[in-house]
DNA sequence: CCTACTGGACCAACGACAGTA
DNA sequence: GTACTGTCGTTGGTCCAGTAG
């Protein structure tokens, strides 16, 4: 500022010049006009260079991607979407992401999401109310996402506000009720609750509890409806039904639970692997052997679940692939409308380890 | 189409005109100009109401409101940050994005930056090379990030690199070695190594086998170094040093190897709780009980780890907080440069369970 | 001089249409 | 006419004067 005021007070035209360049300090950046100019070519040259286009003779070509080079050139992400009127971003809106589901399916999105091109913008909700399900949607559509993907796991959140929220984006829910959107990708819980419990049936078990997740949850619930259909199928009643947050400890307080009320049970349903794990801790403690007094099956197999004490009966379902797919959809009603899928069901699978047994080899609780 | 040509032909304006509407047909999207004439003022008079600019007239401004209510506008960040010459959007560059930890760290991240009002724009690398870093970060600075957090635990990705890959955005470096980048977030693996060590030689071991994680990745190296230099204190020797992969699996097949070679050892440094959790498999399987002839000791602390078969003994590294940490570090730089820390260093603690116990009370492998 | 509002320039790119050789 | 290259208008906002009361 002093040095500056050192000549002779300028007039009108270099003082409007220094505002200009004060305004440019926040965030000088080269722009294509600079690359156009240490190129000496037109500034469409150069976005024609960018973009690839075909018309731009070789040498003109080169010589502006020396320029870029030379300057540092970053084109800008942001000018071009203004300017095509469109970005290349997907929105995602999640629930539960500290979660290990979630958050290996948040991973596989990402990455699925860049192979084919897109960006992800990412919001993750506290709770799945209208309210923040509303913010959520409506900070994302301020970025101008091209689609949404919501996992909605809540029933809360059930059909009609999410659709009427944003009815002209594509959206593609994940892990929910087939009925809550247009477009679903979910794993077909029920199989596979009846997956578990029918492995157990065959087994001899008669005598079941069951530890759901919490049944807010659209997979807890319809995990627990594929248990208790298979029972009833067998005229079977469950000893005891608790619900537990999908935490290992979760799944050790409900365990320790059902042993204090000296509930009879030879078979276990837990609602995921985490809660089994705590579950077989729990029988452990108490003297419990698995699969000789009590016979465990857990849901997903986690890659640590083949090395619980014992490796554990679960029923797989592939996050990697859930992700994948609801990707695929969702890019698919964006760039290929008339052949989007409405419903994508993926089949989990049951997996056989050392926690399930033959009834009555040992001990009851 | 049809309907429309029943009138007679249009000459030019008209003409002019249904290109300007084809053209708009792409993404019809309310601007800040319909809403502004639709309350009958003028749209910077609207763009003032969206910013809660103070001197707009009550009266005015809930007639605006109403407007964007009943046109369903939502202003374009896009638009926004091109005109402000600053996005709002925070860049993470990422590595190994499907162990637990970085999961974690992502999950934390995201909220940690929503908090603060940044959104995320992610990169994940499949390796930690030269190339896939530039890559990513030229990713992100097209999309205009104020800053970038960069999980490097690869040595590979060390020093210099970094830093000139960008030298004019505030970067800060998780997990990494301090002196990889002007900003540096992290654990003190260090002394988290010494106090896994530190515990089993007060217990009486001095037969340790030593399975870290890949060295190729910082944490898993100086954890090793951590053990290492509490038994060099100790004028003590590994039995065994061994590399796995972080997963169940490999700590498993490591501590498999370590029977198979019959290496005698009454203490196990596993480089993290998946891998100690294998290793517990593994002892069982042999029948060799925790903590009565072998005890081991983890690094991590997952919420699972008290419920493992024998709750597990291992340092807590807090990622929640590293990533909190790791965000504040870098939104100061960008908000408050003079007040940026250079180095932020969180401890780790050491959380005693019941896989660990003083030496020669059972056989030893 | 403050309050409330308006108009014009600008941001960094793209797209259509000309213009040049 | 074909192969390039440049000009102008546009995108949806913000910012900086300027103006009327």
């Amino acid at each position: 500022m002093t040095v500056l005021s050192l000549g002779p007070p300028p007039i009108s035209e270099p003082l409007a010049r220094t505002q200009v360049d004060m305004h440019k300090l926040r965030a000088k950046s080269t722009t294509i006009n600079d690359v156009a100019q240490h190129a000496g070519v037109s500034y469409q040259t150069v976005s024609r260079v960018i973009n690839d286009h075909p018309s731009v003779a070789q040498e003109t070509r080169s010589r502006v991607h020396r320029a870029i080079r030379q300057l540092d050139y970053h084109p800008s992400a942001v000018a071009r979407s203004l300017a095509q009127k469109q970005s290349t971003t997907l929105g995602v809106v999640s629930y539960g992401i500290f979660h290990a589901g979630p958050a290996q399916m948040l991973a596989r999105l990402e990455s699925a999401a860049s192979e084919r091109g897109y960006d992800l913008a990412h919001v993750n909700v506290g709770t799945l109310s209208h309210t923040q399900l509303e913010q959520a949607i409506q900070k994302l559509r301020r970025q101008r996402v091209q689609g949404i993907i919501v996992f909605a796991p809540l029933l809360e959140a059930g059909a009609e506000p999410l659709e009427t929220l944003c009815p002209d984006l594509p959206m593609v829910i994940t892990d929910a009720e087939p009925r809550v959107g247009r477009f679903v990708s979910a794993v077909d819980q029920f199989t596979g609750g009846r997956l578990a419990a029918q492995h157990l049936i065959g087994l001899g078990h008669t005598e079941f509890a069951l530890v759901s997740g919490p049944l807010s949850w659209y997979a807890a619930l319809i995990r627990q409806q594929g248990w208790l259909s298979v029972l009833e199928q067998h005229k079977l009643t469950p000893q005891a039904t608790l619900q537990a947050d999908w935490t290992a400890r979760g799944g050790y307080q409900a365990v320790c639970e059902l042993l204090e009320r000296h509930t009879p049970f030879s078979a276990l349903l837990m609602g995921n692997d985490q809660m089994a794990l705590g579950a077989l801790w729990a029988l452990e403690q108490r003297g419990l052997s698995v699969p000789g007094a009590v016979s465990v099956v857990g849901f997903d197999d986690l890659p640590e679940s083949p090395y619980y004490s014992p490796p554990l009966t679960t029923v797989r379902q592939d996050f990697a692939q859930l992700a994948q797919q609801s990707l695929d959809q969702l890019v698919a009603c964006i760039e290929t409308p008339e052949r989007a899928q409405q419903l994508t069901m993926l089949l989990p699978s049951l997996v056989v380890r050392s926690s399930t047994a033959p009834v009555g080899r040992g001990t009851r609780p």
